[in-house]
DNA sequence: GGGTTAATAT
DNA sequence: AATATTAACC
């Protein structure tokens, strides 16, 4: 009803009069690397009483667009500009944020306009711009929205916004024709009501009976990124409606998959535990590419590659994946990761995995399926959260290092839009899915290796990326790895609860105080364990401190994908697949390899020492916790390692835990956030 | 009305 | 068997 309305309010006229003053404050982002045209650009432009923002270099456009997806209406870019091609950015912005583009250029050259057209620019005006152009760019935002929710300035601080990452599927067919169209083609379900019924194939056969929502992958993204927009304490059905504004869709379906989403939530909690935590604290860089490489290969060719043939491209294959990850696997992995861990696995695979490290192999399989276990999540994670790789079908590395980047260091962006917590995401079931120690194994090797990796990348990252945004976001996480590590041992953070909360808390404020040597933390190998901890710590910290703001979400589809894959991968082929990535920047492979080899040694003794080690020390920490059981000491321990109360030896799960804590979560809702920091903290 | 959970239908 | 929809209950 609600939505229709709009619709036909919309269509009706599309002036864009039926929101109040909705010309009047568009948020425009204007780009021109030439100071003067921008100048004059911004002028006009807020003659026109857009709101305008400005950047001379597109990549800063695309941060910023990135950070904030809800930021801007409408971006108006320069041509040429040196540091990105004006029509990347054009494509970028397309596939990721699905914003409304106009090209501008001193050019006015038909190839360049139709060039411009092609990849996706709603507009090309031709400099020196008029005023009169710019007086009615803001009917392209109507356009692409397509449809405006109602009161779109109800909310206070931004107003939804159109949002809605590209929707555009395009990135799936492969056939490949993923140029713009202008709009989505998706899914949506239907416009008109009744009678007509709109062109589009798929469902929706019989306008009569609503053909069931089928949750597409963009679909689901909008969702995700309603309830990340929203927090996951706010995040109604209602309000999710409005910001994914989607038209066809009602209130009910949105309560229906956010009941599923809850649970998978749920799930994916309980599933975290500690290995989850360090896994994707560690590897969390890593993974991530992995994860975005991988799984976004394996997202957009669904279709096509036979494994998730099955999952098709519609939709859900993510929920059915997560249903059995989350049912049999998770399960059954805790309790495998629970014997597994105690048992002192070999260390094989581990130089094996090593090895290539070493060699810093840049094949990756993406068709690995271990990698999915490992970093499958958490990159799947991010990927989803980032949202934006995914419809691209190139990704360039910077990308998918930004994409990376973005999850770890950049909690506060990213995150912010998109709510994941690492740890959340983290499907630790895939692990123990691959099977036998390896599970184990990769965890915790992995996890020296990862911390190496991801300090190793803080540092090149920050240069790498061209982002500057996640520069604090990752010192701070590295500086409560460092915290952590120095402050104490792996043992006693894990024993003493109120360590991590401290450190919690300071990330959270952003402490300044440590000054991150990661370098100290990377070189000296006696830490290792520590820097273990650190890392887990860090991963549980972040996760916690994300999720205390936001919600996990997006993981939803990709780690079904990942699901389904995870089945063998080798370790071995997840550093190779890790290492190709870190490989592209130089300063960081170069480190890496240096380190590598000191790294081999302690990697086989970690692994093989951590693993047991790690692992004992977690039971006895849980022994412990049985025998004295203080509910203080319970908070974060509960949720890393607790999981005593059933499982098996040491089930590094606290699914239990993990599934109190989300129930009490739910009860407490409002005060929810209180509690949830509480017991995260 | 709106949200959440449980049951039901597909 | 999984998922969307509907009913029931705050």
């Amino acid at each position: 009803m609600t939505v229709e309305e709009i619709r036909g309010s919309m269509g009706g006229g599309e002036r864009g009069n039926n929101y109040d003053h909705f010309p009047i404050g568009m948020r425009v982002l204007a780009v021109d690397d030439d100071p003067i045209c921008l100048k004059l650009l911004d002028g006009l432009l807020r003659k026109c009483q857009y709101q305008v923002t400005t950047t001379s270099q597109a990549r800063m456009a695309l941060k910023m667009l990135r950070e904030n997806r809800d930021r801007f209406d409408l971006v108006i870019s320069d041509v040429h500009m040196p540091d990105m091609d004006g029509f990347k950015l054009l494509e970028l912005v397309g596939l990721e944020m699905d914003l409304p583009v106009i090209m501008l250029s001193a050019n006015s050259d038909t190839k360049l306009v139709r060039k411009g057209i092609d990849h996706g620019a709603c507009d090309y005006l031709v400099k020196p711009v008029r005023i009169e152009e710019l007086r009615n760019i803001w009917q392209h935002v109507i356009r692409k929205k397509k449809v405006e929710p109602k009161s779109q300035s109800k909310s206070n601080d931004q107003d939804k916004a159109y949002q809605v990452s590209g929707e555009s599927g395009r990135g799936q067919s492969p056939t490949g024709n993923v140029d713009q169209n202008g709009k989505c083609n998706k899914k949506r379900k239907d416009e008109e009501d009744e009678n007509d019924e709109n062109g589009n194939d798929n469902e929706d056969p019989t306008t009569q009976k609503r053909a069931r929502v089928v949750w597409s992958i963009e679909l689901h993204r909008k969702f995700v990124a309603a309830v990340g927009q929203l927090g996951i304490e706010k995040a109604v059905p209602k309000r999710i409606l409005d910001l994914m504004n989607v038209d066809g869709l009602t209130r009910e379906n949105v309560a229906s998959h956010l009941q599923k989403y809850r649970l998978y939530l749920k799930r994916i909690n309980s599933v975290q535990t500690q290995q989850a935590n360090m896994v994707a604290a560690l590897g969390g860089r890593d993974y991530v590419r992995m994860g975005s490489l991988d799984g976004l290969g394996d997202f957009r060719t669904l279709g096509g590659s036979g494994r998730y043939t099955h999952a098709a491209l519609s939709s859900y294959s993510s929920g059915g994946m997560l249903g059995r990850l989350n049912s049999a696997a998770g399960l059954s992995v805790r309790n495998l990761a629970a014997s597994q861990l105690l048992q002192p696995s070999h260390g094989q695979n581990l130089s094996n995995s090593i090895n290539a490290f070493t060699k810093l192999n840049p094949n990756i399989p993406p068709a690995s399926q271990n990698t999915s276990l490992f970093q499958g999540i958490p990159a799947s994670l991010e990927l989803d959260q980032l949202q934006q790789n995914k419809s691209s079908a190139h990704i360039p590395l910077d990308e998918s290092r930004l994409l990376t980047s973005d999850v770890l260091g950049c909690s506060n962006n990213s995150l912010s839009n998109v709510p994941n917590n690492p740890m959340l995401l983290q499907g630790n079931p895939q692990q123990p899915l691959t099977g036998g120690g390896f599970g184990n194994q990769h965890s915790q090797n992995m996890t020296p290796f990862s911390s190496d990796s991801f300090n190793t990348g803080v540092n090149g990252s920050s240069n790498f990326l061209e982002h500057g945004r996640c520069n604090e976001n990752w010192q701070n996480s590295v500086q409560l790895s460092k915290f952590q590590s120095n402050s104490f041992p792996l043992t006693e953070s894990f024993i003493n609860s109120h360590l991590p909360q401290s450190s919690v808390r300071e990330a959270t404020t952003h402490l300044q105080n440590s000054p991150l040597d990661f370098t100290s933390t990377t070189s000296v190998s006696p830490p290792f364990e520590d820097s273990r901890g650190e890392i887990q710590y860090r991963q549980s910290m972040a996760g916690a401190v994300q999720s205390m703001n936001q919600t996990p979400s997006q993981a939803w589809a990709d780690n079904k994908q990942h699901y389904s894959h995870n089945s063998n991968n080798t370790f071995g082929n997840n550093l190779s697949s890790q290492v190709p990535n870190d490989g592209s920047m130089a300063s960081l492979s170069h480190s890496m390899n240096q380190r590598n080899e000191n790294f081999g040694r302690r990697m086989d003794i970690s692994l093989i020492g951590r693993s047991s080690g790690g692992s004992s020390t977690l039971v006895q920490h849980t022994e412990h916790e049985k025998l004295t059981p203080d509910s203080r000491t319970r908070s974060n321990e509960d949720y890393l390692l607790e999981p005593t109360k059933q499982q098996v030896g040491f089930s590094p799960q606290g699914y239990d835990s993990l599934d109190d804590l989300m129930t009490a979560m739910k009860r407490e809702q409002d005060g929810g956030m209180l509690d949830e920091g509480t017991i995260w903290i």
